[in-house]
DNA sequence: AGTCCACAGGAAGGGCAGGCGA
DNA sequence: TCGCCTGCCCTTCCTGTGGACT
């Protein structure tokens, strides 16, 4: 082969699979210049918050939506502005913004704190103190700015079904102590009801004002998903009928743009790797799949052990008897199992823990049943299509 | 109408690891 | 090093319950 031939090899190829002018844009964490179909929801919440910028107490505000409708995407744009603003302006103005549902950071009151207090420069240990201690250094953290201070607590739901709204309550009482500095709460939350679970005093001051963030129809995810794969892809990457495509399914899927956006990223880099010069949109439907697959083997391949040991006891029972399996049944078998493999039995009260817990994730539906006389339990089925079970099998352990 | 099964799921606490200050 | 604190996983003990059966 001469250099000339390689040469064109590799230009062929480059040629070929540049499909992405910048994937990033087709990721849901990019921030785009312009936030489509949200206007009313940025004006909104700006005019609630603007009062910070006059070093006045901004009201608490609760921002509700579900998964994918734009809300820590509006809220980190308004928070940036804040920012800018009151640089320029010399106002003393700090937003902290915390995803309650990473695991490691907002699962108890001590981490949550710890992570505030670092958010607000306090170097604090991830373990060890008091939680009191750590309550007080966020305190201290909180004193010396001096200002307004607005934490955005985003899915601030998980936390509240985890260490209760005793927490809130404190933070909302938090003014009363803390000098020339104020604080605001920003609760981000995908559960419309969950206040419903709150104390009333706690919902009455952090609801001070609400903003709802309506799902997205198809034809707003379309006008999204046309506006980043312009500058995402190439104007001749794609076919007829992608882009609605993909509208269509995440409108589905209660107007989620998150999954519109990975849906057409998905799609390009399938087509890509099949050496194609068009997206179509067969693709998209193997996107859809993809990332059903990838999703429940990644959240099965984090489980501890003994969780991946009951998920296998209930495809193979699933195997044997086609669904409907019980607690108790299930139990049994997952005793022999555990005998046979040498590794110490949990007790029930165990075994169904872990069994709501993969009920959540979603791969497993588990239902509570009474039968009558023969008490009550749980009906177990598999929640996953044949090729997800056969792909859990190959690549995660125990199963 | 009452019984009673087979669990669900809450509460409390044990034991261990990781990490702190003294 | 020790005493203390928290998180995590787990057990023990317990109360609650829907509805087929009697």
């Amino acid at each position: 082969m001469s250099d000339q031939d390689l040469q064109n090899v590799f230009k062929e190829y480059m040629e070929q699979d540049s499909f992405f002018q910048n994937k990033d844009i087709l990721s849901f964490s990019y921030n785009p210049d312009e936030i489509l179909h949200r206007e009313e929801q940025i004006n909104e919440l700006a005019s609630i918050l603007a009062p910070a910028l006059k070093g006045e107490e901004p009201s608490n505000v609760f921002v509700y939506g579900t998964v994918g409708t734009g809300k820590t995407l509006v809220m980190n744009h308004i928070s940036e502005h804040l920012k800018t603003v009151s640089k320029d302006s010399d106002v003393s103005l700090e937003t902290v913004y915390i995803n309650c549902k990473l695991k490691k950071v907002a699962d108890t009151e001590y981490r949550l704190l710890a992570q505030l207090a670092r958010e607000l420069g306090k170097d604090v240990p991830s373990t060890g103190l008091p939680t009191s201690e750590v309550h007080n250094y966020f305190v201290e953290a909180l004193k010396e700015k001096e200002g307004v201070v607005i934490i955005i607590m985003d899915e601030i739901d998980t936390l509240v079904k985890k260490i209760g709204d005793d927490f809130l309550y404190g933070l909302t009482r938090l003014n009363e102590d803390l000098g020339d500095s104020r604080v605001s709460i920003v609760g981000i939350s995908n559960d419309l009801n969950f206040t419903d679970y709150m104390d009333a005093r706690v919902k009455s001051t952090l609801s001070e004002e609400e903003v709802i963030f309506p799902p997205y129809n198809a034809l707003e995810l379309k006008e999204i998903l046309r506006h980043r794969g312009e500058q995402a892809l190439l104007d001749s990457a794609l076919q007829e009928g992608v882009i609605s495509k993909c509208a269509a399914l995440a409108a589905q899927e209660q107007g989620d743009a998150r999954r519109a956006l990975d849906l057409l990223r998905v799609a390009g880099e399938l087509a890509e790797r099949d050496n194609k010069t068009k997206i179509t949109t067969g693709y998209v439907d193997k996107a859809q799949s993809k990332i059903e697959r990838d999703r429940v083997v990644e959240a099965v391949k984090n489980q501890p052990k003994q969780s991946k040991i009951v998920l296998a006891s209930i495809v193979e029972l699933n195997k044997q008897k086609g669904g409907n399996i019980d607690t108790g049944e299930l139990y049994n078998y997952y005793k022999d199992k555990t005998n046979n493999m040498g590794v110490n039995t949990l007790t029930q009260r165990r075994v169904s823990d872990l069994i709501s817990e993969l009920n959540i994730l979603g791969v497993i539906n588990a239902k509570v049943v009474s039968k009558g006389k023969y008490g009550r339990t749980r009906k177990i089925n598999i929640n996953l299509a044949p090729d997800v079970v056969k792909k859990l099998k190959d690549s995660v352990d125990y199963l």
